[in-house]
DNA sequence: ACTTCAACCTGATAGC
DNA sequence: TGCTATCAGGTTGAAG
């Protein structure tokens, strides 16, 4: 389940093998991936053909290719969605669902796979953002700035020049995300305790700091010793503190090791699987002894998800937000 | 305006 | 063997 360390492995290898790669004969095989792309399949391919990628960006999760066209190719991996060069010989996968025929790839083809299509790519237009541009870790800000007004909705036509940095309009509303640099910890805290939430609905919430998932949210929680349903109104800055340096450990230990994987249905973009999976010291382990403590693990059903925790070392907080 | 949650989707696995 | 139920979970959009 790709969260950011595997996003970023993804985007590393896209940006050494498509940047300045010419897309050249593209096609859709499943309608459910494009469905993001509201203008239809046909739309999608017409805005690819031709147009040659300049960079590869990630913020959290999501991951786009800037094009020389001044549009985007915006990519959600969602549960098991892969981003595959192959030989254009190779078979078909199984699951494959969009062909991107390239030119200047070194004879590859991009391919997005996905079994259960939660994910997706769109050709989507770039808009200014307030915290001043995409960010995360190996991003390069799109180096450029409308020189129209934006219309009612805020969105910018026309063309762009020099200065400020673009970000895709659909991730406009993501926040930076727990690698980034320019992460402004104080914004964040102060929205923490603005917000009448538990803990790890907060890490959790996209919005709020972006690229932590089910797995990673575990095992910052477990490493910073504290409950999922903590209410995030109540933690003093120093637990704040805590909690997202462990978070952003983990995250770096994976991203060391290439991405974490549970079966088959991750792979990095050269179809290498990562293999973080026996760091895990919270998810997965209900009833297993604790790394730290011996106690049995405990899985508790939230979110319609699973929580994985210790229950003497994350004690249950007196009153906990659910 | 803020917070919560069902729906989307397929394959693996468990239980009968 | 075959059937049904359950589980995996990121994001959106609707409901509360």
């Amino acid at each position: 389940m790709p969260e950011l360390p595997e996003v970023e492995v993804v985007r590393r290898g896209l940006a050494r093998w498509v940047i300045g790669a010419t897309f050249e004969g593209v096609e859709v095989l499943h309608p459910r991936p494009v469905r993001r792309h509201e203008a239809g399949i046909d739309d999608f391919v017409s805005r690819l053909e031709g147009v040659t990628v300049v960079d590869a960006v990630r913020r959290g999760k999501f991951l786009w290719l800037n094009l020389d066209s001044g549009e985007a190719l915006l990519a959600h991996l969602g549960m098991s969605g892969q981003m595959l060069l192959e030989e254009p010989d190779a078979p078909d996968e199984k699951h494959l669902r969009v062909r991107l025929g390239l030119a200047g790839a070194q004879g590859r083809e991009l391919r997005f796979v996905d079994q259960r299509m939660f994910g997706g790519l769109a050709v989507v237009e770039m808009v200014p953002t307030p915290d001043g541009g995409p960010g995360g870790l190996g991003g390069t800000p799109a180096d450029v700035v409308p020189t129209e007004e934006p219309r009612d909705d805020g969105v910018i036509e026309g063309t762009y020049e020099a200065g400020e940095a673009l970000i895709p309009a659909p991730v406009a509303h993501i926040a930076r995300d727990a690698l980034d640099p320019a992460l402004d910890v104080d914004l964040l805290a102060a929205r923490f305790k603005r917000r009448e939430t538990g803990l790890k609905r907060a890490l959790l919430d996209q919005t709020l700091i972006s690229g932590i998932g089910n797995i990673y949210a575990d095992e910052a929680l477990w490493r910073a010793k504290l409950h999922y349903a903590r209410p995030t109104e109540k933690l003093n800055r120093p637990t704040l503190n805590r909690v997202l340096a462990h978070a952003q450990d983990v995250m770096r230990e994976a991203l060391a090791q290439g991405g974490t994987s549970f079966d088959s249905l991750y792979v990095d973009v050269n179809g290498q699987s990562g293999y973080f999976e026996r760091g895990l010291d919270a998810y997965g382990r209900e009833g297993e002894a604790c790394h730290r403590c011996g106690s049995r693990m405990r899985r508790e059903t939230f979110m319609n998800r699973s929580s994985f925790f210790c229950p003497k070392c994350q004690p249950k907080p007196r009153e906990g937000r659910f």
